[in-house]
DNA sequence: GACCATACATACTAGTTGGTATGTAATCCC
DNA sequence: GGGATTACATACCAACTAGTATGTATGGTC
């Protein structure tokens, strides 16, 4: 027998139904309503968690959206070559990324476009899970060129803030195209560029086969 | 003396203004009220003219945001070396995008994130554009290619495809940044990779320099 | 100059939204 | 077990929104 009142399920509740909310409708779209009668929960409830629906949006953002990217990206860098591992993960999201997904797009990038530019508190907390990534990226960038994975003749937080945009950007863009042909070309466009980034010889010895 | 009803240009004044205040907020966060007070005109011509804020909204991806989008790219099939010209306008959108460009983002994809998962009239036409951008951008690469300009081992469509998203995603991901130091970087990435897209011996003759 | 469609202008409505005031019932602590 | 705090629940509100009904004046047409 569980106790009638689990604040913390009840958190966790309203935190969860905000996310799929906000990443259907936006924030601003989300309704309130709409995330009370998903879950069951009163509006007293919801407002005594949080306290406006701006701090909701911030908890979703830090609390879902922020394990969300941070669930991608941080085990890339662990692996033995950051190339390998950047192109399998390029292949599993090209693989597992469903009809709905394509459609709806990247929770993160999506509060990117639609907040960051009227709310400065959504932006730092925004652009506070980019910078780690960032960081993150090019620290393996640079693992990378120091181990001999990775070209010596690219910049480091050039090739990083790139590989971050074009990424958000080929999930981005596929929202407007119906089918997913833009997002298997997109994201085998950018498997080719990640193929680039290898110093020459490891390319050529990939690239040979396809010439000889 | 001018005739007190100017029809055409209040239709224009109204989409201008609702292209603006669309950039600004969004199109579910843009007011007819605050369109209304900019231009001066009232809600009775508005309506006259539009006959929904829908149609409004579709008004303005058609005659203001379409001709933004092929104003860029257009040009860049036109010049001789397509890999120049698109360096040059990565270029150019890096020196000439100030502070406001980069707090509001481009208003293209700005709209597709917003609306083309949950309206299917803005999602066709924001893709009519998008395609006719994918098409020019597949066309000018093949182009390339047969003139020796671009490398025979990338797939054009696949190309293209990555190269709108790259652009835009670069765009986009720096509204999350305060400052222009993402915009920046990302934009360098992209010039790297379009050189890379240079046939091979094309790129040595650039690279040579650097590395003697 | 009559007529009529176009081009506005004004006032109002209905619906939805986030937010709040107030009340109540668990639960924890001593 | 009593008191206080946490965790809800209900009812209501003010603001804003797109949209409409209705009226009026202008400009072109015959």
């Amino acid at each position: 027998m569980q106790p009638r009142k689990q604040p913390d399920r009840t958190r966790q509740q309203l935190l969860e139904s905000a996310f799929a909310e906000i990443h259907r409708n936006g924030f601003r779209g989300a309704s309130l309503e709409t995330i009370l009668r998903e879950t069951g929960v009163t509006k007293g409830a919801l407002y005594h968690h949080f306290g406006s629906k701006a701090k909701l949006g911030l908890a979703v953002i830090e609390e879902m959206v922020r394990p969300f990217v941070e669930a991608n990206w941080k085990p890339v860098l662990e692996e033995d070559n950051i190339i390998d591992a950047a192109i399998s993960l390029t292949r599993r999201l090209t693989a597992e990324r469903n009809d709905f997904a394509l459609e709806l797009g990247c929770p993160f990038n999506n509060l990117i476009q639609e907040m960051s530019p009227i709310d400065e508190d959504f932006r730092n907390a925004l652009n506070a899970i980019l910078q780690d990534w960032r960081d993150g990226l090019v620290q393996g960038l640079k693992c990378g060129q120091q181990r001999g994975e990775i070209r010596q003749d690219i910049c480091p937080e050039a090739t990083g803030d790139f590989i971050i945009s074009a990424i958000e950007g080929c999930v981005g863009m596929t929202k407007a195209s119906q089918s997913q042909a833009f997002y298997l070309n997109a994201m085998q466009g950018l498997e080719q560029y990640l193929e680039q980034l290898r110093p020459v010889c490891a390319q050529d010895q990939i690239r040979t086969p396809k010439n000889s």
